[in-house]
RNA sequence: GCGCCAAUAGCUCAGUUGGAUAGAGCAACGGAUUUCUAAUCCGUAGGUCAGGGGUUCGAAUCCCUUUUGGCGUGCCA
């Protein structure tokens, strides 16, 4: 907001001098507050331009802007920066905007109604989400609720891997636990299998439906009837997890469907139309490499089967059909390969590749006792979604994944995000809102209200830590704009802990209701209800409450 | 071998896209509570931004290279 308006003044004031500028010259928030409340390397970058020096260039300017009322101080630095320093008022102006715009504040169009397909955790349905796909709901449930409110159009989609070879593995799985039941025991569990708790439950399960009869059945229907039952149940067992974890899909893309409705068939025959596969070895190939790919790929085995690239270039073209203008794929460190087949076909197609974005998310380690917590999904033994959340909490867990960059390994302390203490950077922030919520309590006893402010007195403004409060408010809708476009949704959680840090700091120095006071305390309370509403509309963003009290 | 990702304080990580003296939290040490919530605050200490070279007014950030770690390199998904 603000920024903007420097923008535009100083290139009023450049027409002016008629001097030559490129326009992407920036404006920035110096890290040493002695450098001004905005900085702008403009003299430095244009000066060439103009074949003088950055110092005069700068000069120049400076003449102009200081006789400008909402500029208190101007002064050139270093090698020409141009370091500006504001009037009070200039924010407190901003700060009536933003108390304004109450929880819609930070929302815009920035996103101009884009349409974004953010498919993200797409897990095999052959059990219970662990941790990575805990990482990718949070991940991608929050970038989704960031690139919404700042104007994109996002549809959340989680593709189900429904049919294929892992699916046929899971209806086996289940047989040999359901005759388990009915006393064909076995020596040993075969490695390949799913050797899941769940996968017995599922079997105790399904033989209080239909008993033994299943027995009798072919093999075929058999296996037929233990695939549906099972893929249902654990599509539900999903949905339920992600249910507690606050992460809701748009649509739920079935591989299954896909298949049944024949774009198998149709993205083969694309692929035949560009002439980009041949037969080989009784198989199908695709000359990937020929589109950027190391090597080429099969597409039909030779048993007759397609492997899965096939529904998953067919999938992708249902993207692109659909009408989304972007489609970020949220994967997992493990899929380098598979994209690198993914993107030959589109090149192959003739798609935009740059439609076509990927984000990769490192592994987590969960650290327990400070050990890496093993886990070994051969073994069943893996820590659940709902393991975590029953064990740290929906809030913590969330606040935890998104804490991190995207591309970083994260190393996830279960000791830590359970820790009910200031150790724990999940209640810092929460902390923060429940105390202004009860220094609103307390102004409300004092009979301090906001009802008949006037924001004319806001000039009481003027402390430094009320300034910076001030200002840290009003970076809300670049943090979020940043987030949204660069994919970052860590920027959130790090931003509101600062603001989080500022007003504890301010807390403890301040006293914001003294009745002797009175319009300096109501002042200070139209101050901290932004806090927290920033505060608030951070952690809604990030899917974590924001308690009243603590 | 080749490809992708990473390397910043003892630990976990930021670093506003190339800006000025590299920042938080935790851990360590010392302090603050008859108070609007101490789940907080104040102070001390902690660094060859993995190493080397290059690009320029200026590099943790961009390029090259070396080292270390993770992952990938299936007619598995």
């Amino acid at each position: 907001m603000i920024k903007q308006k420097i923008f535009s003044d100083l290139k009023k004031i450049l027409k002016e001098l008629k001097l030559k500028y490129d326009k992407n010259f920036q404006i920035e928030i110096p890290h040493n507050p002695e450098h001004g409340d905005f900085s702008t390397n403009l003299a430095l970058i244009n000066a060439k331009k103009n074949r003088i020096k950055p110092r005069t260039m700068a000069e120049r300017i400076k003449k102009i802007l200081i006789k400008k009322r909402d500029y208190s101080k101007v002064e050139i630095a270093g090698p020409g920066f141009i370091n500006l320093t504001l009037a009070n008022g200039v924010y407190h102006r901003a700060l009536k905007k933003a108390i304004k715009q109450d929880s819609r504040f930070g929302s815009s169009r920035h996103g101009r109604l884009k349409k974004v397909l953010l498919e993200f955790i797409s897990a095999n349905p052959t059990g219970p989400l662990n941790v990575v796909s805990a990482r990718a709901a949070a991940y991608g449930d929050s970038l989704a609720r960031i690139m919404k409110f700042v104007g994109y159009k996002v549809f959340k989609e989680f593709y189900v891997n429904d049919a294929g070879n892992q699916v046929d593995i899971l209806a086996e799985s289940l047989e040999l636990r359901y005759r388990e039941i009915h006393g064909d025991v076995m020596e040993e569990f075969p490695p390949e299998a799913y050797h899941g708790e769940y996968i017995k439950e599922l079997a105790h399960q399904l033989n209080s439906i239909d008993g033994s009869k299943l027995i009798h059945f072919t093999e075929k229907d058999r296996l037929d009837r233990m695939k549906n039952f099972a893929l249902r149940e654990i599509h539900k067992m999903q949905m339920n997890s992600l249910e507690k974890f606050d992460v809701e899909f748009d649509n739920w893309m079935s591989e299954k469907k896909l298949r049944k409705e024949g774009i198998l068939e149709e993205a083969l025959s694309y692929l035949a139309e560009e002439n980009c596969t041949y037969e080989k070895d009784e198989a199908v190939w695709f000359n990937s490499s020929e589109y950027g790919d190391v090597k080429d790929r099969v597409l039909i085995k030779a048993d007759g089967n397609p492997t899965y690239l096939v529904p998953d270039i067919a999938y992708h073209i249902t993207k692109y059909n659909r009408g989304f203008e972007v489609m970020i794929d949220v994967l997992g460190p493990d899929h380098h390969a598979h994209v690198s087949k993914l993107k030959a076909a589109i090149r192959a197609l003739k798609l935009d590749e740059s439609m076509l974005e990927i984000v990769y998310l490192q592994h987590i380690n969960l650290i327990q006792a400070g050990e890496i917590v093993k886990m070994s999904k051969r073994a069943g033994k893996i820590v659940t979604l709902d393991d975590l959340v029953a064990e740290v909490g929906k809030d913590a867990a969330r606040y935890f994944f998104i804490d991190r960059r995207p591309s970083s390994h994260l190393d996830f302390d279960l000791e830590l995000a359970k820790k009910k203490s200031n150790e724990n950077p999940v209640y810092y922030v929460q902390y923060a809102h429940a105390r202004i919520n009860s220094i609103l309590k307390k102004a409300r006893k004092e009979k301090i209200t906001l009802k008949n402010f006037q924001t004319k007195h806001l000039r009481k403004l003027r402390l430094s830590a009320e300034i910076s409060l001030i200002k840290k408010i009003l970076d809300l809708p670049n943090v979020l704009n940043a987030a949204a476009d660069k994919r970052e949704p860590h920027r959130l959680p790090n931003y509101v802990h600062e603001l989080a840090g500022m007003f504890h700091k301010y807390y403890a120095k301040y006293k914001i209701v003294s009745p002797d006071h009175y319009e300096l305390s109501q002042c200070r309370l139209y101050l901290i209800s932004a806090v927290k509403n920033v505060i608030a509309i951070s952690l809604d963003l990030m899917g974590i409450s924001a308690p009243k009290k603590m």
